[in-house]
DNA sequence: TGCATTGTTCGGGATTATAGAACTATGGAA
DNA sequence: TTCCATAGTTCTATAATCCCGAACAATGCA
């Protein structure tokens, strides 16, 4: 099984975090991580946002999170241990996964609040 | 020829948003776009960031911003006036396409002031 | 050694992106 | 009017990506 790949910061592109984070279950996963204090490892998602993740796909967007920079993955025993690396990011560029992050979480917030007033809430 | 078609503000989400951004021809784009002062039509852009795009795809990428609610385009005579969304983008979430613009803009200018210093710079 | 747990890799079918060709829409010029 | 040039869109076929089940690899423990 071939090593996990880290990309150094600077090679992080700002294309790469977008497209990333463009991923419903990926910016989920991602805001989880940022926002807890403990690293966590992938099984902790294969329920997301009301969605049940095949484990082989998580693995993929768990890759994708980390070769775009955002995450960084240690093996830990049997699991894989999961940190954001938004302090790096932020050095190189401020504020912008601090406000994808917020965003995001706003538009939660909405859409909890949101469901008891609005008629239908699309599925995708 | 269907009429354009722009979501309202409370119908952009986030994933959209940064999906649309996450291609490097269209951040080049909507970068251009939200730098200028008057509105672009979609054939200042058949060249852009050293590539050459055939207007069949360039009209793609315009829906795409659109359909994410980014720009806002409207026919003048023959051509298509682009203006960015950006006001009411901000008001929705805040500081999400700020960051993601400057975070871009910081990327570039590395870019240039990096290309004699490093040893290859890499293609796409 | 055997097995349970966690995660990766492989392979295909489904989805999405790209770009050439044909088309539509508009504004002049003849 | 009719014709043509310009600016974008739509259609279509190919190429690239994504998704997920099945098989596999790595680790820890009984």
């Amino acid at each position: 099984m071939r090593p996990l790949f880290h990309p150094s910061i600077e090679d992080v592109t700002v294309e790469q975090i977008l497209h990333a984070l463009s991923d419903p279950v990926r910016v989920a996963i991602f805001a989880e991580i940022v926002g807890s204090n403990c690293p966590q490892n992938c099984s902790t998602f294969l329920s997301v946002s009301e969605r049940n993740i095949p484990k082989s796909t998580l693995s993929q967007h768990f890759k994708v999170l980390r070769e775009a920079g955002l995450i960084h993955s240690e093996r830990h025993g049997v699991e894989m241990r999961n940190v954001s690396r938004c302090q790096e990011i932020n050095e190189r560029f401020p504020s912008l996964v601090s406000g994808i992050v917020n965003a995001y979480k706003l538009q939660c917030q909405r859409k909890r609040g949101g469901n008891e007033k609005r008629k239908g809430a699309k599925k995708r």
